[in-house]
DNA sequence: CTGGGATGTGCTTACGTATTCACATCGAGC
DNA sequence: GCTCGATGTGAATACGTAAGCACATCCCAG
């Protein structure tokens, strides 16, 4: 009476008790309606009773089908969480699952690609602008694996690509803050070397720069709540205070305006501050952030369709969807 | 020159390129030191001219291992999100990878599992409190598997457990706002069915009695900042205004500060608040949060040990790690 | 020289399932 | 009563790898 009564159940096993053979027990779980009903209901209950679960581990070998999608991402950042929770849960509506292949920093993405490879996932979604177009390529190459880059400008060409329309939301953003009344204004950007961070600081730029205003660059030199607090610093030391600062994250914008609020400054009474993304912390009341909400949900589905939507000889598909301006306090001048 | 010409290329394929046996290339990618150096270095000219990759899948069923790890987590929070990434980070390091089988609420439990149970995973780490103890008994079952409670006191007894010190964590907060001087308290809750949840509030709650002060419970109904934002309204509406607030977990705390601070009250001024878990934003300069901090590395490394050694006649394991008193200015009264 | 352990390689099989092919059965139409 | 299509089932095979076993070779102690 050990535990080791159920180990091990195979179709074989479920066959045997059901009086059935092997290739009926796996029609009864993979294609049901080709089994006559009596039939079914017998091996159901042999299965049942010997406590046979279909191995996928097999099942993905014969049919050279995983069901499962791999997403390459860096390991801290809150933007990509909220964006993997979206994933995981459109994928497990459909029966798959997503499998996470973390880096720590960009000099680790080709060993998570190494494991990549190993695995034959029916899709893979290459997150995170840090990610070198080499690395692009080579996914590029592998054949009967859909690739798909998200919110990854640099991809645009080598690979599908789904994102948000980094440069429309960057100008609403800068229109906002001119609307009030602003005279000045700096962009801290996250890393200066992600293709999204530059396509949004020049398209913030270039729209302040139709209002006559200039916009100098500041790099906080990473995607965090701590970059963006310690590079507070270099606008409170700066010769000339600018009238608005404007955030390449939300991350780097709420730790910005906590930064600016230590120094001594009021936000929005003395600065505003603007953001990118539309995290949920952004909407919390300790900061109200105005920023660029990303449609998530719009953009995991897009992503989803390029991998299994079965027009394989399309052209490489580009998915740009419009954001969402939110406005939050950090952008309203006055109290009236 | 279509751009299949990398098509499915199997260990036999560099075996016939390399003039060598299958079984010879599977050795030089998973006992290397079994085969002659020359040899060796043939297979992978021959593998590298190729790109052969080895197929994780194949493996899998022929040695009986997946080197992947799955986690039962809830879809949304931030708290298991912190925990995944830490997760992920430690498995990758090992070469193995984590599969993700997020459920919306706790009736969609028994979906995740069903699709557990078909991937044969090396190990399971069950998060939440929410999950019912029908689906833990029916993990302990599965040979096999080695599942993991994960901070989730009511699975003592039915699988191994890993968890922080709940009780030990809330008297040291309870203690910790009572040295600040405070007359009266409230515990507000996440939900109060949560093992994790009763436990807090039983802890904190006789710690306060042995100073002779109540400690009434009110739940938020969630584990989130929005729970805990829509709690502040009950305690600003109470009849006497507590000295001290303690929070179930830092998501509600975070959303008690901002709505007690949108009621108009003084934190902390008027009201302490404390928090539960040790999330990076409770370090956020805005909130700068009293809470209790897990040591979450220690409690992942927990779990992968009782995953992965061998001991598996061992009795069931319980790992009950202390937690570090976080002291941040919500609990700070007074300038001085 | 010879016997025996060490070393390196090939042959073969098994992991558990999905699917093709063949075959048996059955009902309907002439 | 016989043929034909439809339906249900079984036998056999393939997916790509790991590993046990057998065997050949080589080196060194006797």
């Amino acid at each position: 009476m050990r535990g080791d009564s159920a180990a091990r159940v195979t179709s074989h096993d479920v066959a045997a008790e059901a009086g059935v053979s092997q290739a009926t027990v796996a029609r009864v779980f993979s294609a049901p309606d080709k089994v006559a009903l009596a039939t079914r209901e017998r091996v159901r209950e042999a299965a049942a009773r010997l406590g046979y679960v279909p191995n996928a581990i097999a099942r993905s070998l014969k049919s050279q089908r995983t069901d499962i999608v791999g997403a390459v991402v860096p390991a801290k950042s809150e933007y990509w969480q909220d964006v993997l929770t979206a994933l995981s849960r459109r994928l497990a509506e459909q029966g798959k699952q997503l499998l996470l292949f973390p880096f720590a920093d960009a000099d680790h993405v080709e060993e998570a690609l190494d494991s990549v490879e190993q695995y034959r996932l029916d899709g893979l979604v290459l997150a995170s602008s840090t990610i070198r177009p080499e690395h692009l390529v080579r996914m590029m190459r592998r054949p009967n694996l859909r690739a798909v880059a998200f919110n990854q400008p640099a991809a645009s060409g080598l690979l599908p690509l789904v994102m948000v329309d980094n440069d429309a939301g960057a100008r609403d953003l800068a229109e906002h803050v001119v609307a009030q009344g602003i005279g000045t204004a700096t962009f801290v950007g996250t890393i200066s070397s992600a293709s999204t961070d530059q396509i949004r600081y020049r398209g913030a730029s270039s729209a302040l720069a139709d209002h006559g205003i200039a916009c100098p660059y500041v790099e906080a030199g990473g995607f965090s709540y701590d970059a963006g607090y310690k590079a507070a610093a270099l606008i409170l030391d700066g010769a000339d205070r600018p009238d608005a600062v404007m955030g390449g994250s939300d991350e780097v914008a709420l730790g910005l305006i906590d930064g600016l609020r230590t120094g001594g400054l009021d936000v929005p009474g003395d600065v505003l501050v603007t953001g990118f993304d539309g995290l949920p912390q952004a909407s919390w009341a300790g900061y109200d952030l105005t920023t660029l909400v990303q449609p998530i949900d719009v953009l995991v589905d897009a992503t989803l369709a390029i991998i299994f939507d079965d027009a394989r000889d399309a052209a490489q598909p580009e998915r740009i969807v419009p954001g969402t301006l939110r406005e939050g306090k950090t952008t309203r001048r006055g109290n009236g």
